[in-house]
DNA sequence: CTCGTTTAGTTAATATATTAATTGTTTATA
DNA sequence: TATAAACAATTAATATATTAACTAAACGAG
C-alpha cells in the first residue's frame, strides 16, 4: 500500500536473514577458535593453492584494509603464510600451512551439516528462485543475467 | 556437481548482494552525515514516535551493545533523545527530536529512488519470489510459513 | 517483606568495516 | 629514460559487531 515499511525492505530482509542463519555457523568456527572471517580467508585458500591479497579481498568480500590484520592474526594462529611475489613486488600471496590445510577436514562437514539444515525446507525450486534472484542483484551494475541455477 | 562452491554457497551471496546495493544508500546517508546505522534508527523512528532500546534493537537488527554508542552520537548531532519511562525504571524511550523528525522529507526520496533503481529490473513475480525466500530464511527456527508477497 | 531470578541497559575487550590517505612498485608515455 | 599515472598493499581514524560480564530495577515464590 504505502511506499513500504522498513522491515519489509530488501536490504533489511538481506541481514535478517544473515541475522538467522550466521550464528550457527559461528558456533562452529568458535570451537575451533576461528572468526567467520578468519573461516571465509581460509575456505577460499582450501580452494586455491595461493592466492594474492587482492584476489582474496574479492573472493571472502573482506575489505583489503580489514585483510590485513586479519591474515596477521592467521599468521600468528600459524594457520597460513605470507610469500611476496617475485615478479611484481608489490603483489602479495597467501598460502595455507599444513596446520591450515588439515583443518578442512575437520571443519568442513560441521559446516556442511548446518548448511543442509538450513536447505532442506526448500523445494528445489524454490532454492533455485532464492539464488538466482540474490545473484540478478548482485550483478546489478554489471548485466541483466538471468542464468539458470545450478545445483 | 561437488557439494558447492564458497561463491555460490548462501551466506556469501547474501553478503555479495548487500555490497551491490548499500553501497549506493550510504552514499546518500553520507551527504546528510549519516552512518548506516544512524539511519536505521531515524528510519524506524519515523515510524514509531517512541520505542525502548531493546525494541529498538529488534527492529533496526542493531545489537543493543553497539546501540547505545550509536544512540549517544545521534544525541550529540541533536537529532534524537533518550527518555527513561517512569513506569519501569529499567526501560529507555528514544524519540526523535524536530531536527531528527525534519530529516525524512529530504532523506526519503532520494532512498526510495534508489531502491526502485534496483526494483525496476525485476518482474514482480521473481520480486515476489525474492522476499518469500528471505522471508522463510529469516523464520527457520520458528515456523515454516509460506505466507504470500504483498506489494 | 526478602531473597533468588529475570530483565533492560550498559561496560569492556577484541575483531572487523568504512573511508581516506600513504607507501612502495610498476607501467605507460613523452 | 625520466616522469606522471596506475596499482597493490598498508596505515590511520572512526564507527560498528561480537561475546561476555556487569549494574540496577522489577518480579515472584516462600
Amino acid at each position: 500500500m504505502a511506499i513500504q515499511d522498513f522491515s519489509q525492505s530488501l536490504p533489511m530482509m538481506l541481514y535478517r536473514a544473515l541475522d538467522e542463519i550466521m550464528p550457527k555457523f559461528r558456533c562452529i568456527f568458535n570451537e575451533f577458535a576461528l572468526t567467520e572471517q578468519q573461516w571465509r580467508i581460509l575456505r577460499v585458500l582450501w580452494e586455491h593453492d595461493k592466492i594474492t591479497l587482492g584476489r582474496l579481498s574479492d573472493l571472502t568480500l573482506i575489505p583489503s584494509p580489514s585483510l590485513v590484520g586479519i591474515v596477521d592474526r592467521l599468521i600468528k594462529a600459524n594457520l597460513i603464510r605470507r610469500e611476496r611475489s617475485d615478479t611484481d613486488r608489490r603483489m602479495i600471496f597467501v598460502v595455507a600451512t599444513v596446520e591450515g590445510r588439515n583443518l578442512e577436514a575437520k571443519v568442513m562437514p560441521r559446516v556442511n551439516e548446518i548448511y543442509k539444515e538450513i536447505k532442506e525446507p526448500f523445494s528445489m525450486q524454490q532454492w533455485g528462485q532464492l539464488i538466482d534472484g540474490l545473484d540478478q542483484i548482485s550483478h546489478l551494475n554489471k548485466k541483466t543475467v538471468t542464468n539458470e541455477h545450478e545445483e
